[in-house]
DNA sequence: CTTTTTTATAAGGTATACCATAAACCAATA
DNA sequence: TATTGGTTTATGGTATACCTTATAAAAAAG
């Protein structure tokens, strides 16, 4: 399989969805990378055809073992350099993701495990995601989605699911990185936003936006 | 004109080129790009039609203003992105040409400033070409082809002009480096060899890549 | 000045990756 | 069970960027 940008980003797209469940809709996976329904079965069945993906129909896809291997290969470079631009190069926190996707596809081995020990060999990106072995293995720390997690309880801030632009820009806005400490001290009725207590002030945030912030009882 | 990474490739290349005459011919551009000469014809009626570029049918083409701006700033990331790679990374200096020309097309203004910066505004790539303003313009600084120098006149090497692998791998082999100090000390009749005196030994060095080493008479 | 070489153009094709529209199909629900 | 809604397939189209082959035109060389 030539490794074009548009394959890698597919396959990163597919193991980012697939983290809480099994099997990706195909229709979710277009939503992800903005392009039609058509457009993603079109390349689904490339994908299915390399031996990279599997196609259950009207289900939804999962990557093989040799494209779950490419994918974690794509996202080990992803988070290096999201660790070079935020660390070395001051970018901001919320930029960190986009300007690092490009980067990932103009990346072979020499430069990303250069740019590794350069790094110190980190353990995490600055959204807080394990960086997986250069070989493509991770162990992924447990963590609780925000809205799963009760009152008063303080946790703090383990990682940020699926970073995109808009959410990493609010989150940085409020100051919700992960290292945050925040208790969760009122939820709204009919799926209302919860109320946080995050640096002594007061917090609004609705319900989508929590579920993709992971964070885990500080240990008091 | 949207910003495609072969259209810079083109512009980047058309610059390079231009460095001794003032038109390249489309054939030369092709031989450089690995393209056949009709494709290239294509390519740059295209950049024509952008106003990147001029183009004299049977003589050649040139950038425009606004083209070689453009290409000036490829070039720019591209000689940062090598410093990085050269001295941060320790990526063999052969290697960091190709590498880097790979990075300077994923990389925007937001992240080649702050390469810069973090770098600390170097002046040179590694293969001894300066770099360019963040708008766009450089001053080069005079250099001899070092088959233009006479015999038993010491000098050192200033840049490698159009650095490719193959030419740098056989380049760092032979210690013939940017900063190497040297002195021809013979030439073989037919446009044969010249003999090189480097670090006190003698080496044989062809006409073509002689052309390449740009050199200036040691200030002794 | 003619011939050869180089350069340009024309015509037809390939691959990737996207689009819209319409029809077929499955699944879940009313 | 019939219908609705999401999914898939089919068809035809776009854009980029490359290819080969062949012809035409200009430049350089004899």
């Amino acid at each position: 399989m030539p490794e074009t940008e548009s394959r890698e980003m597919y396959l990163k797209s597919i193991y980012e969805l697939s983290s809480t469940d099994e099997l990706v809709p195909v229709s979710l996976l277009a939503k992800r990378l903005g392009v039609s329904p058509v457009s993603a079965t079109e390349m689904v069945k490339r994908l299915e055809g390399y031996g990279a993906i599997t196609h259950q129909p009207y289900k939804g896809v999962a990557l093989t073992e040799s494209g779950l291997k490419r994918a974690l290969i794509v996202i080990r470079r992803q988070r290096l350099w999201g660790r070079f631009l935020a660390d070395r190069l001051k970018i901001r926190w919320s930029q960190v993701y986009d300007l690092s996707c490009r980067l990932e596809h103009a990346t072979d081995e020499t430069v990303s495990e250069a740019l590794a020990e350069f790094l110190g060999y980190p353990t995490t990106c600055p959204h807080g995601h394990p960086i997986p072995d250069p070989d493509g293995s991770v162990e992924i720390p447990p963590a609780t989605p925000l809205n799963e997690i009760g009152f008063d309880q303080e946790v703090v801030i383990i990682r940020i699911d699926q970073p995109e632009l808009i959410l990493c820009e609010y989150l940085e806005e409020k100051n919700l990185l992960p290292g945050t400490t925040l208790t969760i001290i009122d939820e709204a009725p009919f799926n209302g936003p919860f109320t946080l207590q995050v640096n002594g002030k007061e917090i609004s945030l609705g319900r989508e936006i929590s579920a993709r912030i992971l964070v885990e009882p500080t240990p008091s």
